[in-house]
DNA sequence: TTTTATTGATTGAACGTTCAATAAAAACAT
DNA sequence: ATGTTTTTATTGAACGTTCAATCAATAAAA
């Protein structure tokens, strides 16, 4: 059904659907046969709309990484206590939002991992939002602790988070949301805790 | 120069091979080709010795687990004093052995990692290791913790160290293991001090 | 001479990309 | 409204490439 202004519909279409097959049959049988059929739309599209299957994969890990810093970022808008622990509570509950906990997006953002350790655009796209992740944490911990401190307590946390987000996206169970939740909160009290805050 | 009791020769060969490749482009782009060259023999022999490049693959994952278990045992063989804090140290003092992290293999681990989601063999000897690790730090923590909290302590250990791994695999400077484990050691630290441990 | 190890050209399947053909909507003309 | 042209969107078969696997030929040890 060619309509006009068919373009952004189709982007998001062909997003969708990569992320579909990623979980369906992993990246590597991700072929475009695959996911054009995901879409419901012949496999040349692909070719006109992203330039090839590598665009199609930089634009899908691109979304994904959007998605996450607006649930960030929605969320500590809406701190309503301009404290560390509120702010970094709200980085904690956006990286495990409902939208980034969802078994394709997870699968789809692991395989991601995986190959940014050997294609440059998307090493880029993950060091950006590595980096994110830590400064923030870092500045909000700067606030009741040491410089010293407040990097280790940054890494530390960063760590904790994608730890917990690996071993939900491959646990046969999937991630328990809550659980991961408390368990780096904790974490982030007992970091808080040495260093008195009364912020 | 073809002599007799070459299997295992070979075999070894191919595995660390297999690695190389994976550390050079990637496991998508390890062809049996490039993996042949790396150990400078035909492609041919490794359909004779692994049956195909699915049996290479899954006994270099094999191997780099087996590798893994092995750092561990030792390690905990020769803990001095049999006390929860001792073992579960030697247990991410082997997790970060020297021989996990080589960039060689924390690459090729997360390639494995990766492909573990749709391939079941590899899924099956991912989790077995998982499971071992989880165990493994369950039993110690129960002996000064509730069976709740010792748990909640191991599933937040593990997470810590995947996530310190994850996070070293991916950075461009690599992994600080001495860093790394001591943000190990003290979150194991806080946990066993919520326990008022003296075993 | 027999056995074991290895080679590398060949084969067939699978993949991404291309592009001429097609179809439907939009724009225009009557 | 109605018919005609132009524009936009989409298809899917064909093409060239790449890859893993195969196997007859070869070479060195036993």
């Amino acid at each position: 059904m060619p309509k006009v202004g068919m373009q952004p519909i189709r982007r998001q279409q062909l997003i969708k659907a990569t992320m579909s097959a990623i979980d369906e049959v992993g990246l590597a049988d991700a072929t475009v046969a695959r996911i054009a059929k995901h879409a419901g739309v012949s496999a040349g599209i692909i070719s006109h709309y992203f330039g090839g299957k590598d665009g199609l994969l930089e634009s899908t890990m691109r979304q994904i990484l959007n998605d996450l810093g607006s649930a960030v970022a929605e969320r500590r808008a809406n701190v309503d206590e301009d404290t560390p622990e509120a702010h970094i509570r709200a980085i904690i509950d956006g990286n495990f939002d409902r939208s980034q906990v969802n078994q394709s997006v997870m699968k789809t953002w692991l395989a991601f991992w995986a190959s940014s350790m050997h294609q440059h655009d998307l090493q880029r796209l993950q060091r950006v939002n590595d980096r994110r992740l830590y400064s923030n944490l870092c500045s909000q911990f700067r606030r009741c602790l040491s410089k010293q401190d407040a990097r280790r307590a940054a890494r530390g946390l960063a760590a904790m988070i994608d730890g917990l987000w690996l071993r939900g996206a491959l646990a046969p169970e999937g991630l328990d949301v809550d659980r991961a939740r408390r368990l780096a909160y904790d974490y982030l009290d007992e970091q808080l805790a040495q260093g008195e805050c009364f912020a």
